[in-house]
DNA sequence: ATATAAACGAGACGGTACGTCCCGTCTTCCC
DNA sequence: GGGAAGACGGGACGTACCGTCTCGTTTATAT
């Protein structure tokens, strides 16, 4: 998840580990109580007991670590197996939505996507970290739905990377828009017609 | 657009008009040149020809002056009649793809919607000035299909209702994470695969 | 005193007087409690009841504020009618060991003449701001001996202001020597040995 | 020169003798680049290819650093045997002030003077091993002026003891002075004028 | 020769102050 | 009373060093 591989040094006192995971913790902690805008650095440094030096350090500023603190919230989505595809789908969006309703993960992941609108390095480290990992699930799904003979198996591999990708656009985009822009809970009821849309248009 | 409601005073100097839009318009420049993160009212005012205090007056602050900059970006949206209800929604989702494909309103809009997770009031403005006044191409677009015998006329009306949110939703998200995100270009051929499946989806 | 001149401006709020005296009355202060080395600036804005960026806005740096600040103390140097040049010197060099004696002004000036053994700027700023305006003292010392006929008239000018930059580095600087390296008080019984010498060694 | 002093150790890694030299050398050289507030105790240690924590081992911090580095530098000052009292207070006061036109000595001796006025500690380890060392100069100049009959034995000892320290503290002070605070140079013109004055005011 | 123990280099650590930038408010004069 | 100018109190920034610490390595002596 973090992107920082730092050859082990031969020589001098290595970096605690422990410090890492602190402040981790801390920047989630203080996105909740604060917000992005008003979370500082130095407050988070204060949080996890270390020093602001400490912090800056290991990251280059507050996106970076935003991004990370925020990635490790989407390493826990797990597609459930719930028998066909559709309940399958049900159940990681619902997955998905529960973790946009923490404050910390909305807050951190919008703010990091705006900036990001003006840090290719920044979109790219929200892609690597935060995006791409999680495409397995849409990967898992088709499998299994194959597997199950719900859906056929793919004839083009390229055509079909890019219908991972549109359909990730449109679960992710749809989630997000509804919980933080429409305000409105992605409940089961919301999931239920989402998810009867976007498997007709797919399996037709 | 502006909610700021002020009665017209009797007495003293008036405001002057011009700053208004003078103001508007350096921040998006400012949005262009600098992103949010980079952007000061001080700078804004600088840019406009106008002192700070005038900027305040009008503005409680960063969030709201975006808002309104970035509103009248999406005033400019139109439904074109294309002849069917696909051609029609393509239409209109890559005039939406192109506004987003300004810097100003990809960054600008983001930004406040990151701010708003934490800010019910700013995220209300938001929906008023920015969200909501959009869905009126969603009854159009509906209207005129069902017109020309695309759709059937609906016959529930609350669920006519979460129908449109949940369009609005879909459209609009899929087509930001696509931007910003996954950051593609929602060009003609994914606006294309994407209006399928929505399509399918709606009218099976 | 201070040699921050500063056209007085047409238009925007002007600076408080108030605080420019609070700051050098709260940089003596700090400079007792704390010696140079320990006082900070922002230290010295919180004793001035006043924002750091209102002192910067005035002082360039540590060194400007602390010549400013130790300049006013020696502003106080007058020259003691006591009826004779003996008694005269050793009058003003009691006054100057006692000015010396001040922990404020024995740490501020020496710190800032080490400093500016490094900082022309800064050596000339010293220079105009502490040590040339008690140069008059000298003058007026040597006017008064001359009207009472206890030194003739000078004879050759440039030769007599030579003079005068010898006796004010042989005072002051043994004063200084006495005081500060020696840690011994300068007192009446030094004085009196000291002006024997001095004088002595001025009139043969 | 140095205080600390150690217990041989009967075990363990000697600490290198090599190491001392080349922190006080690398002292210097720093003093002379970048003054005594520059200075700093991580590029000393870079300087001198030493660890941080070896230059910590042997000073307690950069004041004992710089007294140790400067107090190496007075130590060539010897008495010249010019044939009369007068030549030879001219000799060394010349000498004196050559070593004062030094940069690290002016601003390395001034600066550990200004800490002194709010350090006992440092002021007595200055004494001991700066000034004190040097007043060997005056003793060896009386006697020999005894010796040739230019001066007649003293008969007070103690008078005498407190004219050696008067002496000390007005030609060393008003080197100083004409040297860094008039930032004169303290050249031969000028130490016949002050030796002249001086040797009057003794002798008479 | 080998074990012991201190010195050593490297560099991470908690911490303090720096000087700058911007905030949002205020005070002044001008229109 | 609106507006331009700019000083004000305040807070966070990211950096530079501080003096301490924890590593692995080197180097003398004591066994």
């Amino acid at each position: 998840m973090q992107s920082r591989t730092r050859a082990p040094r031969a020589t001098g006192r290595p970096r605690s580990a422990a410090a890492d995971a602190a402040i981790l913790a801390a920047t989630r902690e203080a996105l909740v109580e604060l917000g992005w805008s008003k979370l500082t650095l130095g407050d988070v440094a204060t949080r996890a007991g270390v020093a602001k030096t400490t912090l800056y350090r290991r990251w280059a500023g507050k996106n970076e670590l935003v991004v990370d603190a925020v990635a490790e919230l989407f390493d826990e989505l797990r597609l459930p197996d719930r028998g066909s595809l559709a309940a399958d789908i049900e159940g990681v969006v619902l997955q998905f939505a529960a973790i946009l309703a923490r404050p910390e993960a909305a807050c951190g992941l919008m703010a990091v996507v705006a900036e990001s609108t003006r840090d290719d390095a920044l979109r790219a480290r929200i892609r690597t970290s935060v995006v791409e990992p999680q495409k397995r699930l849409v990967l898992q799904g088709r499998e299994r739905a194959q597997q199950r003979g719900e859906l056929p198996p793919e004839s083009d591999p390229a055509e079909a990377a890019r219908t991972v990708d549109l359909i990730f656009d449109v679960v992710a985009g749809a989630v997000v828009h509804r919980t933080l822009v429409s305000a409105e809970a992605a409940d089961e009821e919301w999931v239920r017609g989402f998810t009867r849309i976007l498997l007709v248009g797919l399996t037709s």
